[in-house]
DNA sequence: CCGTTTCCACCTAGGTGCGAAGGT
DNA sequence: ACCTTCGCACCTAGGTGGAAACGG
């Protein structure tokens, strides 16, 4: 995915956020692990943080992202933590680790356990890797019982609806679940009455 | 489940099973579980052990299974582990288990982790539960670690085709994958040429 | 002949962006 | 204006039994 990642923010990543929670992200997060234990427990979890205290807004004629103001209050901040956790380091080393199902919501009082972001805000994904210690008094070893780590071409701006149109261009173009969209030339269909 | 397992077992309950373990079972074994600690670990399983050294055949006009012969060489046992094994018992007990990611084949060399049965033998699903025992030396209690379960209603014939009219009928009444097979007055669809 | 395999139309279940409608 | 929501057609992915073809 990391060549995918890299085309889109170029563009200015764009996810969708909806009040049921209803979609995924694309591209979808994923990691290659190496040098973990191959016997000891790992939990692998996300979070998202906000890239500054701005909203912002998308100016069509410039086609650019305008800072709009402050950031609106924050939301709630969550973890997502990934469905096969605890495993152990050879389980999650063996795979591709995905993240696929996790899912963005701009509802305040989402108690479906989804990620709550701001529409109009640029987050950025950041992922943990957890030793579980089985060690009596671990909690002395907190501090360095766990990794994060952030790639910033996964930024994004949360949106309730795609603002650049070479964004959706592009979603079209690699993600399967837009097959239908699809033209025969790998643009996507024209609106009628557009040129 | 338990009404409708009953009603298959009254017919004589069929399986389907496939080269490539392509079918679930249907209905689906699931069980409500009580009296586990909450806090203790176990492993769920499932196998299936024939009900006897026989081989049957399905005799069309009288509608009825007889005895064909002695049993094909035995099918290699395996285990089905539950996916979300191990977990505590307070996970287990706060709703159904539902076996659904089971699947059957009749392939001796299956390598996909399928339950191997052969084609009309008849067989017992069982269902057992293992306490995954903390202590050092638990072997010195396996003996008492573990639980098994026979529920006699779900035993079934294996077979790679229907062959009881009324079990297929009572199929695609029941499996809402099958629902493109109903009829308006709940039987099944009538073969054309048929009265 | 009897049992098995294969391909098919038809479902369930759920992930897409579209565009009209709704909200502020 | 700008942003959000909703129903929709169109996909992916995979679970059904039918019926014809296949095989000992």
């Amino acid at each position: 995915m990391d060549a995918l990642w890299q085309q889109f923010d170029q563009l200015g990543t764009e996810m969708i956020v909806t009040k049921a929670g209803r979609l995924r992200m694309f591209p979808i997060f994923q990691v290659q692990i190496t040098g973990m234990y191959p016997a000891a427990e790992y939990v692998l979890l996300m979070d998202f943080v906000p890239v500054d205290d701005k909203r912002y807004r998308y100016a069509f004629h410039s086609s650019s992202w305008l800072v709009a103001g402050r950031a609106d209050v924050v939301a709630p901040s969550r973890m997502h933590f990934h469905p096969d956790s605890p495993a152990c380091g050879a389980q999650w080393m063996k795979q591709t680790v995905s993240f696929d199902s996790l899912k963005l919501t701009n509802n305040l009082m989402d108690d479906n356990g989804h990620m709550i972001l701001n529409s109009m805000h640029r987050y950025q994904p950041r992922f943990h890797v957890v030793y579980v210690d089985p060690a009596p008094n671990s909690y002395l070893n907190a501090h360095r019982n766990f990794c994060s780590f952030s790639f910033p071409e996964t930024r994004f701006m949360a949106v309730t609806a795609y603002q650049n149109h070479r964004i959706t261009q592009l979603k079209i173009a690699s993600n399967p679940f837009a097959k239908g969209f699809r033209t025969a030339d790998g643009q996507d269909r024209l609106v009628p009455g557009m040129q």
